[in-house]
DNA sequence: ATAAATCGGTTCATTATTATAACCGATGGT
DNA sequence: ACCATCGGTTATAATAATGAACCGATTTAT
């Protein structure tokens, strides 16, 4: 069915930050014939996935995707699983905790819970996170098979954002192994300055990571005390949301959190 | 691109009722091939728009559609739109204000506002709302397609909610041909006793309706002077919400919200 | 305990669909 | 006045989808 994959593929160039574009644009960016992209998108937009203005002539994100994300969440609550365990976490860590899930090239982030104290890193909602530059995205990749690794930070330059950010591919790949094995995933001022990430992947049925839970640490409060009971906390979260969403969490995470405690 | 149109087909299949099926039951109900049908949710799962549970093998709706939903929703906030509109229906009527959008063959709330007092009727969220039976579904009828009517309310017997409930398509049909000139539609205990609910539709850029907004009134305090206040806030909130997304509502709307005040 | 039905999934020859390039008229920038 | 690009259309060539029969494994009925 490759017809279909390659009309689903087609959703997948609308993003948070173009989330509208013309026939010419879609086919080029598809690599498809403007023929059969304009049927591709006119199938999409009979069963509602994708709507055209009237004016502009621009596609976007139709409004069934809006319903069926309404079905899966009412059924399976994952972003309402994931909000509690977010707010535990905070106060547990005194500290600003966060879920990103993984949205084809970015990591987007679906929960914040801040904790109840006058200092603590801030985050915005539906903000794109570099894969290779925050603890989040290096758990999510960790755990991703190598040819998703390969896609998301391949060899391309990768961006740099402070004076700590590794932008070599090579060196992430060599931090993803220990990752892997160690469970969880840190980042010390390589996406913001003065802050500490450490993140866990959540896993869903297929065995493969879909996203990271993750805590965000003022660098200047970031004891070796305070990052081991962090970490300890973050692992219970992942592990915890994980099953929630009836899944199994890589040993891994087990291992670790169990040395922590 | 009939394949494409026939893979998502499959995913209408997938409602709150019903949220996870496996292959032969998609198969059967699709009125397709096993054979085709087990590629094309193979397709589909390659793209996220489905998973299957590893043991049970049964098929549910993938996190693809909450992470489009996610993009358009950033991007185009209809239901955040939709909600501030509520608040203030129910605040300017004292009575409860809700939104429900249509979902295939579903009509679903997705936005409620309750006035504050002491005495108002109670709505679920995610609640499926019968067509006929209710001023929401009568509104959004009145203005999509006959083909589209035929089919949610065709000629099968249509459910009985109170001794109110008009049964017989036929008698639905000529309520909507009413309703279409009105430019909104009541209801007076069809669906739930002791409640009058009185709604106008909303419209998208094809200029066809794609859900409502209604207040439901305790039929105890439904006096004409109060019926006809809160049709002018309905259809004042319907063509306020239409406008906010870019589109235009239905003449028949602007008139008798002209002819209200 | 046994048999029949049904499950998810596979195979391969037949068939119908889809891809492609060239071409429209309309629009907009230089 | 021009050229490039837009969204969209069409004919022909090429590719992809279809569906009946079949499989082994469970589940259900007898």
């Amino acid at each position: 069915m490759r017809t279909v994959e390659k009309a689903l593929k087609i959703l997948d160039l609308f993003t948070v930050g173009r989330p509208e574009a013309g026939l010419s644009d879609l086919a080029r960016q598809a690599g498809l014939d403007k023929a059969t992209t304009l049927r591709m998108l006119s199938s999409l937009a009979r069963q509602g996935f994708v709507e055209q203005h009237p004016e502009t002539k621009k596609y976007r994100l139709g409004k069934a995707v809006l319903r069926f994300a309404r079905i899966r969440e009412t059924s399976f609550p994952v972003l309402s699983m994931i909000q509690p365990a977010l707010d535990r976490l905070a106060e547990e860590t005194g500290e600003t905790a966060h879920a990103s899930l993984a949205s084809g090239a970015e990591l987007i982030t679906v929960g914040i819970a801040v904790p109840q104290r006058a200092t603590r890193v801030h985050l915005e909602f539906s903000e794109p996170l570099p894969f290779h530059a925050t603890a989040s995205g290096l758990a999510y990749l960790a755990f991703s098979p190598s040819e998703l690794v390969d896609e998301l930070i391949g060899n391309r330059p990768l961006s740099v954002y402070t004076e700590h950010t590794k932008a070599s591919a090579d060196d992430v790949r060599q931090d993803l192994a220990e990752i892997r094995a160690r469970g969880w995933a840190a980042s010390a001022n390589s996406y913001e300055i003065d802050v500490v990430g450490i993140a866990a992947p959540i896993f869903d049925w297929s065995g493969s990571a879909y996203g990271a839970i993750a805590v965000a640490i003022l660098a200047a409060r970031a004891t070796p005390e305070l990052q081991e009971k962090v970490t300890a906390a973050v692992l219970g979260a992942a592990i915890d949301v994980t099953r929630a969403m009836g899944a199994e969490p890589d040993p891994a995470l087990i291992k670790a959190r169990r040395s922590l405690t």
